[in-house]
DNA sequence: ATAATCACTTTAAACGATTAAAGCAAATAT
DNA sequence: ATATTTGCTTTAATCGTTTAAAGTGATTAT
């Protein structure tokens, strides 16, 4: 074989600075300083110059990312711990935060932490030991401890969605007690006074910010009761058949179901269609976020809508400032838009 | 601040491998033996051993694997292009991947096509020069000069769903014939006659399969018309809007519809839903894989069901093989369910 | 008494890039 | 005639690992 022909190094196997330099018959200094844009800086002969752009073309020279990470001690990677890739919400994220990483010439790692824990701290040290320039997280139930030790290191990172309110850390989430708050006021607007909220059994502080929402709405708007069921993610559906039995028995005094998150709709508009219950004649739904799998129910369905792309787009590009300010301070909170479907029937007084 | 101490040093930024040599004063070379189980080949003094393992445990010294992977020309790391996140397929096998790979130490890096053969081209050039040990791709259309220009490469690869026929490449996919075959056996079984087939007009072999099984099952039947409406990716909506319209005004005369994909199950059904045709009373319907979004749909849509778990997982240690042994050669065929829903209904003769 | 073996341990060269600092002719200044 | 500057290029250290190969005392063999 002649290895030494062009066409046949160029197929070889990988071309590194070296190669290229030898090709030229410079060092690798000056194929670098070129390569780089700094042959004007560095006050490279311009002929010189111009052979080593085309020898390196020439050869297919793709610099070696992994010496250039260990040199500059920069991967120009950032990981992403989601909470489900069957989420919509993380596709949606993911999405945004990958096109606008793209933009910018940095890679993502990804990972699913599908709600544990350990998976989470387990992709966070990965991440870490690979020395990602940053993290995007959505952080699970209890993760404290985790965010902590993450703080101590001189790894940046947002969270995105989820926050722990007693921490200081940079953040993207929705004004989820505004979004729900919203919600249920247009419930009530529209004649609803009997609102069954269903959400599951959690310490998530979003998710809690829903429930004060919906309170607050109820409480300031003359309504004293409330009605909040609780699922548990272990026992899920047998919650979820309670709760829906012990509501539609009572159906003519319920108005409404108000769902916490679009998963707990998603189960409840298969039990309610099951029941043989119509939406919104027998009962109004309104649910948090949309699944694809609305698409096909009968009725729209009336819901609070979270900007994901935006969401992402931010999270990004916080990440980039921290990463190369060091110094940012950010709780960025999003608002929800209220997404009219036909869910919610109007009750005349 | 006191440098030495362990506490600070363990909170401070990176700990190395020099780090724990000087802290137990041996040389690096005897920390990395230890570190990497080869403390009995190397015949590392028993005490001396477990010295540097408390220490590199209290000094949480955590490798760089950056560093470990330019000395190693491994980094554990391999990339997986997907068509499109959005499609459960995407979801699918990519959580099949993930978790396979995290159970044998890898990390996927990711990233999606959108089924654009430019993005698909320039997510193959980022993940070889992150020096990737491997790639697993869903190709998108035309794409197969790309395929070609890795193969020059010596970074392994293994395509999923979607194969290439004229080229050898190590594949895992369907069998799409059989599996569509099957399908439109099983409502001729029922008494269909007249089935509209609706499909993406494309060249992409595993979609081409889909229709042949189809024809090959009316033609061995004894039917021999067929009726294949195509829809063309850029004129979505429109197509499926007049394919429908045209099924619909010879109501009485087609018998079922026949999805190709479940993206097209879901505008085709959404249609109907809005022309007020009932499934199955008004006309059958048949689906390639399904959407998250049929569970809301008023009837279970019987379908065909790819095993995408098992994709996953096959084509990740296929991968592993190849980047193991470097010669193996696969075309793995895998079969699909049938999962009978209501959606076809039975015609008496 | 000297050589060989043993049981450890260190040295130092990679991996492929970046980049201060030094080197070296030729041109210009003193 | 010598010193300085200019214009261009090379040298060599560095990032944090891995791992042949060499080193080193103590023990055993000849």
């Amino acid at each position: 074989m002649f290895y030494n022909s062009l066409l046949n190094l160029a197929e070889m196997k990988k071309v590194n600075l070296k190669d290229v330099a030898q090709h030229v018959g410079v060092s690798t200094a000056l194929v670098s300083y070129v390569l780089n844009g700094q042959a004007v800086e560095k006050q490279v002969n311009k002929e010189t110059a111009e052979r080593i752009v085309i020898a390196a073309k020439e050869l297919n020279y793709l610099p070696n990312q992994i010496a250039k990470s260990l040199k500059m001690r920069k991967t120009h990677t950032i990981g992403l711990v989601v909470a489900d890739i069957n989420y919509r919400f993380s596709t949606g994220i993911t999405r945004a935060i990958e096109s606008e990483a793209k933009k910018k010439n940095y890679t993502v790692i990804y990972g699913s932490s599908n709600e544990n824990e350990e998976k989470f701290a387990e992709l966070i040290d990965v991440f870490v030991n690979r020395r990602v320039d940053g993290l995007i997280l959505v952080p699970v139930e209890n993760s404290q401890d985790q965010i902590r030790k993450l703080q101590k290191t001189d790894v940046p990172f947002v969270l995105v969605d989820r926050i722990f309110p007693e921490m200081e850390t940079n953040c993207i989430a929705l004004d989820n007690h505004k979004a729900s708050y919203t919600s249920t006021s247009y419930l009530i607007a529209r004649g609803h006074k009997k609102i069954a909220m269903v959400n599951y059994k959690t310490t998530l502080f979003h998710l809690l910010e829903r429930n004060r929402g919906y309170r607050d709405a109820l409480n300031e708007q003359g309504i004293k009761e409330e009605w909040l069921y609780e699922i548990n993610t272990e026992s899920r559906s047998g919650d979820m058949e309670k709760a829906l039995s012990d509501i539609i028995s009572q159906q003519d005094s319920f108005d409404a179901i108000f769902f916490a998150t679009d998963t707990l709709a998603l189960d409840g508009l298969k039990l309610l269609n099951n029941k043989e219950i119509k939406v919104p004649e027998g009962i109004s739904v309104f649910s948090f976020d949309e699944s694809e799998a609305f698409e096909l129910f009968y009725t729209p369905i009336t819901h609070s809508k979270q900007p994901l792309e935006e969401m992402g787009k931010l999270a990004f590009n916080t990440l980039i400032e921290l990463i190369n300010q060091n110094k940012v301070n950010k709780l960025i909170c999003l608002q929800a838009d209220l997404i009219v479907g036909q869910s919610c029937r109007e009750i005349l007084v």
